[in-house]
DNA sequence: TCTATTGACGTTATATTATAACATCTCTAG
DNA sequence: CTAGAGATGTTATAATATAACGTCAATAGA
């Protein structure tokens, strides 16, 4: 399976790759990978949830960086547009990339129960949009898929089925 | 094709028909379809462009409407939860169903040049995640597909090509 | 090496989007 | 013709996001 997020898996070595590839990137690219764009990610990556911007901030602040706003979106800003995190425009919050530096349009599949989110890659030859797109004569350029439900895990446990 | 808002069509017309829906529909569940709906629902629909809450609430003030947030909330609220509108999350903004009362899973192209959007109806049975859903046993409930980039419009006009 | 330029970081201030809580009124059900 | 539910309006506040500016650090040329 290609997605991640609802599997157990070496999490400590998840971070570690992460960083060093980030560290790869950057150096490669000539961008500044600086200790504040690090340790956000390193935020993003302690859990496989959606941290909100103002969540980065606090720990942060806790941590001796700047204590305003600019602050967590500057280096959130970074890691998207480098392709290490995510936005979910869902949830007005960010996550760590599953597949950093491979060209991809990600999907998320976002628990509502336990906040869990697990991203996949879509094949960017389907999707719901490329037959449409094409037929409308409409050029894609980004995507955003986000499917709210609930995961395995709260499934089984027997979540409450979701109102009308 | 059943994409619509890229193409001319008769636009008064399609106004009219979905009051008529939604007066039906209302009627039919015992709802109130007030005249601040009403309203908002026929200013959603007056163009293929989505409106920020606040946008509508400039509207309703004019018109004697009350004039704070909730009261365009409330009733854009209303229309999503009915069915005769959804929220483009990419932009925080709200548009009129173009399938109004049809089961559907929407998704929409919005181009970043002139900010028109179209729905499509996805075909619930494929797309990016029935197949990472099954695998990763996630239950989806809802689903937020949206592309932005050009309409067909924009791009024989030559837009800039977006920058990475 | 020494500057010139760019980029990063921190700040203050403000803009934008959204909801909580409560009073009043209206519709609906009995 | 009431009792209850729902709609509307308000005030106030929360949550998310960006503009603008000064300072400092990294990088690139001379
Ligand atoms: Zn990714
Ligand atoms: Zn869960
Ligand atoms: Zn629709
Ligand atoms: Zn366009």
């Amino acid at each position: 399976m290609d997605t991640k997020g609802f599997a157990k898996h070496d999490h400590r070595a998840c971070i570690v790759d992460m960083i060093a590839v980030a560290e790869a990137y950057s150096a490669a690219n000539k961008v500044q990978f600086t200790p504040v764009r690090r340790r956000v990610l390193e935020l993003l990556l302690e859990d496989h949830k959606a941290l909100g911007a103002y969540d980065v901030l606090e720990r942060l602040v806790k941590e001796g960086y700047g204590s305003q706003p600019p602050v967590a979106y500057r280096a959130l800003d970074f890691l998207v547009k480098h392709g290490f995190a995510h936005k979910i425009e869902r949830l007005n919050a960010y996550i760590a990339c599953a597949h950093p530096q491979k060209i991809h349009a990600p999907a998320f599949m976002i628990c509502r129960q336990c906040k869990a989110i697990a991203e996949t890659m879509t094949t960017p030859t389907k999707g719901p949009f490329n037959q449409a797109a094409e037929e409308a004569g409409f050029q894609i350029e980004r995507t955003v898929f986000e499917a709210e439900g609930l995961c395995p895990k709260c499934v089984s446990g027997g979540a409450p089925r979701e109102v009308s």
